[in-house]
DNA sequence: TCTTCTATCAGTAGTATTTTCATTTGACCT
DNA sequence: AGGTCAAATGAAAATACTACTGATAGAAGA
């Protein structure tokens, strides 16, 4: 899951990202707005944090900005304004929550997490595909009952592909999904290769009735026989 | 889409000639003047990329004679001089566009795209032809909103019949545009036959109201009925 | 520290693309 | 019509890409 914090003050990004990473969010951000829009328009985030008071313009432009795009996206507020009236107005445009500053880093992530759940998962925190089930909260995963041990990129995968399944995946998407934006203008893609052959051994050696395809010269595809 | 790269640092080259290949552009290089007139009066370019600070004079002279040609061309300036002055009069004596080392490659691939979109396609990336629908900068090709899958030959191929669309193309300047100076002084077209033969093939499977005729002698000319 | 996880390397198999070959078809000219 | 060369064809061979694998070294975590 890749969050994207657009926040100024240095101290609060490192706590915040600390906090995140250690719920295994895969966490990029954004100083000002100009770099967020940027960030915002060239990939994809599973929940945007918004600091709308930040040098450089009104998070609430930004929030009207998404509003336009065709592909809604999920935006939590934060922000030391806690006047009522921004809060209705930053919900208004598009929000999905607001929090006050100061606030706990759990309510945070318990945020953070809630509105993902509702936005991708349709409410539900565990996956079950055939005899697979996927605990997103706890990041497990259990085959026929009996529990699967998968490494953090090898979960990160398997549930993007169980979040996209039967779809046509290609690896550019996938490595900024799972890898961020450290990838950026690399086409040497083997470090896919070695994470999608051990989660191919594992699905397999557990006797998961799902298939990692690949679709040659264009990506992979998750089947579900 | 067929490139000079006027430029005589080796290392400069490999990582130019590298970032555009992948954008699957025809490099050829010339490491001097000398070298780099020889090509332009012998040779048909789409964008000349011009290193400005050579050995064996400025490029400035060069893009002046450039600009006695009948035929204008593309021009982009790379150079470390980041002078106002010669950023003007760069542009003064007809160069398209001026970038200052150091640069990204990725922006370098943008500004030749958007010249040679600029210069030969009046600034549209997609060229429509009857029914058949070309995108310059993705390669693909829609033959009635239905996706043709060419490789990489046929499209070249295709591409350069539908810019001179109605025009007579000999072999050698298709040979040249497409295959590149490995082909100088052969007279065997097999080559061609082969990429001829299925590009029809391919176009008339999908319904495409292009023809590629035969001029016995002469080349070809892609009639749009 | 020791263990586990992740990225990279070198080699290989699998697949697609491009060129070559041998042969046939068709156009042009006298 | 018949000779000659250009062009087209199907198939095979050569080349270039793409994906996969096992091993390993470096990084991260306990």
């Amino acid at each position: 899951m890749k969050i994207l914090l657009i926040e100024d003050e240095a101290e609060m990004r490192k706590v915040i990202i600390e906090s995140l990473e250690k719920e295994r969010f895969l966490v990029e951000t954004a100083h000002d707005f100009h770099a967020a829009w940027d960030k915002i328009s060239t990939y994809d985030y599973d929940c945007i944090l918004l600091d709308i008071m930040l040098p450089g313009g009104s998070g609430l432009s930004l929030l009207d900005e998404l509003k336009k795009m065709k592909k809604q996206k999920s935006v939590i507020i934060i922000s030391a304004k806690n006047s009522v009236d921004d809060k209705v107005k930053g919900l208004n445009l598009g929000a999905d929550d607001y929090l006050a500053k100061p606030f706990h880093l759990a309510e945070l992530t318990a945020r953070v997490k809630s509105v993902i759940r509702r936005r991708t998962l349709e409410g539900h925190a565990v996956i079950e595909l055939k005899n697979v089930s996927i605990d997103m909260d706890n990041h497990t995963v259990h085959v026929q009952n009996q529990p699967l041990t998968l490494n953090r990129k090898e979960f990160d995968i398997l549930s993007y592909f169980v979040s996209n399944k039967n779809r046509l995946i290609n690896k550019t998407a996938l490595a900024e999904h799972i890898w961020g934006d450290h990838t950026d203008q690399s086409d040497d893609f083997e470090f896919i290769y070695s994470q999608i052959k051990n989660l191919r051994k594992k699905l397999k050696d557990s006797g998961a009735d799902l298939e990692i395809q690949a679709v040659y010269g264009l990506g992979y595809k998750l089947v579900t026989d």
